[in-house]
Formats: structure tokens, sequence, C-alpha cells
DNA sequence: AAAATTACGTCAATAGTGCTGACATAATTT
DNA sequence: AAATTATGTCAGCACTATTGACGTAATTTT
């Protein structure tokens, strides 16, 4: 009984810094600054009994008032029945109500009630402060350009999904590539 | 039984867009990047029987080996329960090896193992891939910039986290402020 | 030296989010 | 009439996370 088990690997003691190329900086960063850019509605949605699911339901309701189911778990990447519960709840709150299709009356259209919009504000308020807030901290007018850029982070084949948002119709026009 | 339990709102039917200054287009953008970004690594791990937790705990021995478990939790923002199941897991699969911190024997240090490595590089490659493609379809010669941008994204009290890490070391300095 | 604190591990119970597969209903298409 | 589609729902399961409690060993404080 001298040795454990398996071989029981030797501790590297060197830290795996850039090695072979690969972006570990940025790749850590990410994680960083999603995992604080979503702690603040995190907290609003603990004080509803909600969680990020309800969120990200909430925030494509809002944006997109009228998408069927089908379109939302498209968007959402999820499994109907992961949808299924949050969305009930929405809906039992009088956050989101659904409405027949006009032309397939098999289809239910989400859109939000003046309580959900009101919530999806109050989520995405402290959000947009912080986004405010880095893009002066770190040397602002990029505003184009950190967009440009987590666009491109997106699979392309994914990207016909953010085309549709109501920004863009708006005259913005910053890349209609 | 003309009108439902609770006074049911009506639905609105206007996009949300960039209403009281809301910057909806990148918080939108921040979940689709952070999503697709997360889908690669997530595909390797499933082979493994492991989850999101595990890939931020092997990145975090791999960048920083000797680091204690209550570092660890502190960086990850987890708690000891959370922690201890998944660490367990890299432990048993020879990812990770503990060792008797030297100055205070309560506390284990953690390094990774060669094993460790591996995994770690194989689950980091496709997210680098993707970090340099994006900087290249967005414009490149700005990767300072979305780091300091995505730097700018983290609470203030936590950057120190960030600080840590070897990368500083070779002679970056592109902020010490 | 005794007491308090700290670092870590573990147990129990619970919540939120996600999954697969199966089945039902109503509406539309073929 | 039959097949397909959009949605809803049920059952069961997995992963990640939570809080609270307790135990042990080591260190620090008194």
């Amino acid at each position: 009984m001298t040795d454990r088990s398996p071989p029981a690997g030797k501790p590297i003691r060197t830290a795996i810094a850039d090695e072979d190329g690969i972006d570990f900086a940025i790749i850590e960063l990410f994680f960083f600054a999603y995992r604080d850019f979503t702690s603040d509605p995190d907290q609003i949605l603990a004080d509803y009994g909600f969680g990020r699911a309800h969120h990200r339901v909430l925030h494509f309701v809002n944006r997109r008032p009228g998408l069927t189911v089908a379109e939302l778990l498209d968007v959402l990447k999820i499994t109907k029945q992961s949808l299924a519960r949050v969305l009930k709840q929405l809906i039992d709150t009088d956050h989101v109500v659904q409405l027949q299709g006009p032309r397939d009356r098999r289809q239910r259209e989400l859109y939000p009630t003046a309580k959900g919009r009101a919530l999806a504000l109050a989520l995405a308020r402290p959000q947009s402060r912080r986004i405010r807030a880095a893009l002066e901290d770190s040397g602002a007018s990029e505003r184009a350009l950190i967009e440009r850029f987590l666009e491109a982070m997106v699979d392309p084949e994914l990207r016909a999904q953010i085309d549709i948002v109501p920004a863009k119709m708006s005259g913005k026009s910053h890349g209609d590539h």
C-alpha cells in the first residue's frame, strides 16, 4: 500500500499562462464579466421567486412581442419542457400573456403585459448601467466595436437570430453585411 | 366567468427597443455571445461526464496552481458544498491533486496533473479559436480594447481576482491602475 | 495550556434549470 | 381522411447551486 490506486499524476506547479497561443486572458475575463453581469438581475429576480430563465424569457418577449413558443425555444436553445415551467409561472403572475395566432390558430403569440415590461426594464437597468460604465472606463467611443466583437462571437449560423431585433430598424445600420 | 382571475393585463405589442436609454442591444449580444462561447467546451465535457462547473475549477487550478479551496470558492463565487462534489470528481479522475499547505497544514493546495492540464487546454482551444476569429471579423487590433472592456464589466471590488493571473507577469502592463 | 478560530470535509434537504421520451389536443396541410 | 404541425403536459432524471449543521485537524488568541 505504498502507492494509491491510479498512478496518481504528479502536480504541475507552473501556471498555464498563454501556452500554445491560447488566449486564457480573454477566456477568463469573459467568465468574470458574465458572472457579474448576471449578478445584478439575479438579485432582483430572487425577490420574485424567479431565476435566470425567467429573465431570458421576459427579455425576448419584450424584445420581440408576438413571438411564438417555437421561436422562443429556438432562440433560447432549450427544450420545450424547460421552457414550460418558466413560461407558465410568468403567465400565472401576469407578466406575460398568450394570444392565439391570427393566421395559424395553433400558435400562441407571447406578449408582455405592463407588469412584464416594467420588470424587464428593472432587470435591464443595472445591466445597462454596468455596460455604460464599462464603456467609459475602457475609453469609450468604441461601443460599435464592442458590439461587433460580441456579434462575431456568436455562431455564424445563429446570427440570424440577432438581426431580427428591432434596434436595427431605428436607422443605426452599423452592419447589414 | 366573463373575466379571468387577475385583471389579466393587456398585451403590449410594441418592442421594447432602447427605451429609457437602456442598452438592450449589448445586453442581448452578451447573452448570445456567452451562450455560444460556452457551447464548445460543454460538448467536450459531456464526453467525460463533466459539466461547466468542472471546467471552471479546472481552468483556475491550471491558471493558479497551488490555490487553496477557500481561494477557489472566492473566485468562483459558489458555496463549499457546490464545489465539493465537482472537486472530488476531478481528484478521483486524476485531473487535480491536493497537497497539504506548506505553512498552514490545514490548507489544501490544488494542482493540475498532466491529465488535468491536457483537458484544460483541450477545453480552452475552441474558445480561443472563437475569440481569435471574432477579433479578426470585427476589425482586430483591438484586442487590448476588448480586454479592457471586459475587465471594466467586472465588479470593481473583485478586479483584484483578475490581477493575480500570471499573464500580467509577462510584461504586458496594460494597466496596473 | 485552554479556548477560540480557521480550513476543510461531509451530511441532509431543497431549489432552479436543464434533459429525454411519451402522449394528448387542436389546427393546418396534404 | 390522413398526416403533419404547434403547443401543452406528464413522468423521471441529472447537474449545479443553495442553506444549515456537524466534525476534525491545525493554528491563533487569550
